[in-house]
DNA sequence: ATGGTCGAAAGTCGA
């Protein structure tokens, strides 16, 4: 049986609720995790989804930033919470699934606007965020998934304009370099890349500060799904919702899905 | 080279 899998940056989960009754009738999900939502766990809007079938939920949400969220329609079990900085970000939740199979729902930090940890320390926190991840995706043995806002275009291809985009925060030399670092730690399968080859181009992200997103399509590949190699057979397809970009009041991601046979 | 837009929150900060 299919089991559909969504990461989606909701920016704000309780300011975007048409957003989520959009996307279930667009297309099939099974379970939706959410980076930044913005809200407590006292406040999350769980009553709505439980209307919407989504009645197994696992929070780690904080005041103002942040946060993130696995609805489900499927039981889920509470299996771990990271916090790679040591300073109480809600970053990194994981469930695990009825068969087994960990799902971990991570947002990386941003990284501020100055791609040099010597002036921006935003930027150093970042780097050192993903080395944590990287010892301890080492060290992994479930069949896991590692899905999210990564804030981080690894490839050319990922970026509207490679050139110009080197020395901007999220698609700079040393950030693709440690986001492969990761990635090679548990030989990680990116499903973006493995549906939609190089190069063609694939972007989740497009700023809200273009005139016309659609038309100038400065985007990014800031979202991922990456599977460990014993579960990369189960995947069955992806797709990047890239009408959700022009829906009412947007956030400026869109949602990446992923199919497994689970 | 800068600013452009969002959300949370109540002045700005982070993205």
């Amino acid at each position: 049986m299919p089991i559909r899998i969504a990461s989606w940056n909701i920016n704000s989960v309780r300011a975007r609720p048409h957003l989520i009754e959009r996307l279930l009738d667009t297309t099939s999900v099974d379970i939706l995790c959410l980076q930044e939502t913005k809200c407590e766990d006292n406040s999350f809007p769980a009553a709505a989804f439980d209307g919407l079938g989504f009645r197994h939920r696992l929070l780690a949400g904080q005041r103002m930033h942040h946060g993130v969220a696995i609805l489900s329609r499927l039981p889920l079990e509470p299996a771990y919470r990271h916090d790679w900085q040591a300073n109480g970000e809600a970053r990194h939740i994981a469930a695990r699934l009825p068969n087994g199979v960990v799902l971990h729902n991570v947002y990386v930090p941003a990284g501020g606007d100055i791609p040099d940890r010597a002036f921006n320390p935003k930027f150093g926190q970042k780097l050192n965020f993903l080395q944590r991840m990287t010892d301890w995706s080492g060290t992994l043995k479930e069949p896991s998934i590692l899905l999210g806002d990564f804030n981080i275009a690894p490839h050319p291809e990922d970026v509207w304009n490679h050139k110009a985009l080197l020395d901007v925060v999220s698609h700079t030399p040393i950030e693709v370099e440690t986001l492969e670092q990761l990635q090679k730690s548990h030989d990680w399968v990116d499903l973006g890349r493995h549906f939609v080859p190089r190069p063609e181009k694939l972007f989740t992200w497009w700023s809200y500060r273009a005139q016309d997103w659609l038309a100038s399509n400065r985007g990014r590949r800031l979202d991922h799904i990456w599977v460990s190699p014993e579960l990369f057979g189960t995947a069955r397809a992806l797709e990047t919702l890239v009408p959700a970009r022009g829906w009412d009041r947007p956030s400026d991601h869109v949602p990446l899905i992923a199919e497994f046979d689970l």
